[in-house]
DNA sequence: TTTGTTGTTCGCAAAACTACGAATAAATAA
DNA sequence: TTATTTATTCGTAGTTTTGCGAACAACAAA
């Protein structure tokens, strides 16, 4: 039998790539990087989608580890999760990091 | 009217980031990142998936940029797109090379 | 208590994604 | 010409994603 599953490191890095592949979510972890005062109204504020599309995209967000909420009523506040940031940012910056292969005449040319 | 849209680099971030949200995509960038030898069968031997699917995958990577096929019949090879690859390692370590916020006493803690 | 503010959840619909086997296409080898 | 090899495309099925308005829940303010 071969070798034909995904690496740990392969499916953390495809699940982090997922949470941050749609432009929303993009716009949302740009806006929560700036911002501390970063309550569920504010990123609202600047998105082009209702409310409940909003909270349905930060859900995700919250899944993937990325970001996470807390309650200060009758506000909900959003920051980055830290420690996931930054196994994200290992993850990625590994993977961007690594030169793609030299051209040999062979290859693609 | 408020600034509403998805910047450009939002959105070519996200297209980016989407098509790396499958652990397959992964893997295939992973395989052909090390490879030169490059040809589609050398990548169906190493995933999981069938024939079809790999094939779908390959497309969808295609279709973001990531990567070109060239046929070399009967066979076809595939490998890394230099140019897009570099756009999208730029926009990555731009995102991930930010800093988050600060803590500060009234984020989240 | 009643009212208002703030977000989440529900219910729904359309579109996209994932996966497979079978059929097909394209070129080589016999 | 007739296989054979290699990979794509087709057809199908089930799941997930995206999006919204309406209903709901939780708490603060009046």
């Amino acid at each position: 039998m071969e070798e034909r599953e995904y690496t740990p490191k392969q499916e953390q890095l495809a699940r982090f790539a997922k949470a941050m592949g749609h432009p929303a979510r993009v716009a949302i972890l740009d806006f929560l990087i700036r911002q501390n005062s970063c309550f569920f109204g504010d990123i609202h504020e600047v998105l082009p989608i209702s409310k409940a599309t909003v909270s349905q995209h930060l859900k995700e967000l919250k899944d993937a580890g990325l970001i996470q909420g807390e309650i200060e009523a009758p506000k909900v506040k959003y920051c980055i999760n830290r420690a996931n940031w930054e196994v994200a940012s290992l993850l990625f910056k590994e993977f961007w990091g690594q030169e793609a292969p030299r051209e040999k005449k062979d290859c693609c040319e």
